[in-house]
DNA sequence: AGGGCTATATTTAGCTT
DNA sequence: AAAGCTAAATATAGCCC
């Protein structure tokens, strides 16, 4: 298996599998309550990434945990074919001797990160999670938007047709329900908040990956650069 | 999709699914030279991790970008996009509201034509012609909410796909490569003499790009310590 | 815990629109 | 780019070892 040589169509293969791979991380977590962090660059350099619960938490625990060695069970009987082990062994030396300054960076890594979030909280709208969320949400209401302009179109001919007929109207004011129970607590122009698990329950995905009855901050999915190209 | 009951059913199948992803992040690497990321924890805390060039380098660059919130790069379409999901979001819930309350309506109707039906039988026809239209309103909606789950199903995929929807990160990554890595934690356990041929030839990916075993190459794939669980 | 196996389900490369 | 289609490749759940 090599790079694709036809470049759009490696494009296309890229998206495709870049979803499928997505999907997958996504199914990990659900069915078997993993903890996964995936971050994809697009040979465009545009980021995409998944968390679960979210993607710093994820890469925090890993950089905690990078220091710590591989006790025991180390089941290196995991590969397929090994072209030579020379190489391996001389990139083993390589990393060797990199050890000590990796950890530090690792270490450095996570504090610099915290104290960064820390100190822009405020200005990080959206966090990946609610990212997927939201947009799905478009997607779906978007179609929803459709369905029920037809139905309203079908009820109005019925309407026509049978004046004593009551109406009902699709869009009333403001008919909040007990299931919907946020307020906003920052002033952000794309507040996460809008979508609640209690307004979702209705709607879990099939995998139940993405409703996460905790929240929406549970999970990361999307490219976190912007930039169109 | 829920999380799988069978404790030992859901060993294996982390493991197994495990494996299928980790292939699938180093398909995408070599078929599309993407740069990735990918950390998973076990449900017993146990953590995988692969990376190409190496998992640190990814999540720097990851981590570069990140932070950076939506300073004065507010593209109009990101606006655009953000009014229209808020826009969607109040229909979903004046939807939901509706649904609640038409379900009642009808409820309450039922039960009332029931109640008074021998004495008014006069109002009867009218009666029952608003629970019929209000019988399938409600059905209506509740076909809007399995439709809802469907796209929303479907969306998933496309929102990972749909890398122009996200614009959080507006930092250039710096980012260097080379090509060693992770895993790095342990120079003790596995001095590089102790790798053989015949440990990796059954285990190594089918592209035998990504996958090294000792994860000082440019992957690390193993348990942090002991078993998976 | 893995490996092998198989029937099924999912993914995907390549096309077409 | 995006969506749908299809044949063919892969992944995987459930068993058994």
């Amino acid at each position: 298996m090599k790079k694709m040589s036809n470049e759009s169509n490696l494009q296309v293969t890229f998206s495709k599998r870049r979803s499928g791979l997505f999907k997958k991380a996504s199914e990990l977590c659900t069915l078997c309550g993993a903890d996964v962090a995936l971050v994809v660059f697009s040979p465009g350099d545009k980021v995409f990434s998944f968390g679960h619960p979210n993607v710093d938490a994820v890469i925090d625990r890993y950089l905690a945990r990078a220091p710590q060695p591989n006790t025991g069970t180390m089941h290196f009987i995991e590969a397929h074919r090994v072209a030579n082990v020379r190489d391996l062994n001389v990139q083993l030396t390589q990393i060797n001797g990199q050890l000590e300054s990796e950890r530090k960076r690792a270490d450095e890594l996570a504090r610099l990160k915290r104290a960064t979030q820390a100190q822009l909280w405020w200005a990080s709208p959206i966090d990946d999670m609610s990212r997927v969320q939201l947009d799905q949400y478009k997607v779906a209401l978007e179609e929803l938007k459709k369905h029920v302009a037809r139905l309203a179109d079908r009820a109005m001919l019925q309407s026509a047709a049978n004046p004593s007929h009551h109406h009902h109207h699709f869009f009333p004011g403001a008919s909040s329900s007990s299931n919907v129970v946020n307020q906003p607590h920052n002033p952000q122009m794309f507040p996460p908040q809008m979508i609640q698990p209690s307004m979702l329950q209705n709607y879990m995905f099939p995998d139940g990956t993405i409703m996460h009855p905790n929240g929406f901050n549970n999970m990361g999915f999307g490219p976190g650069n912007g930039g169109f190209f």
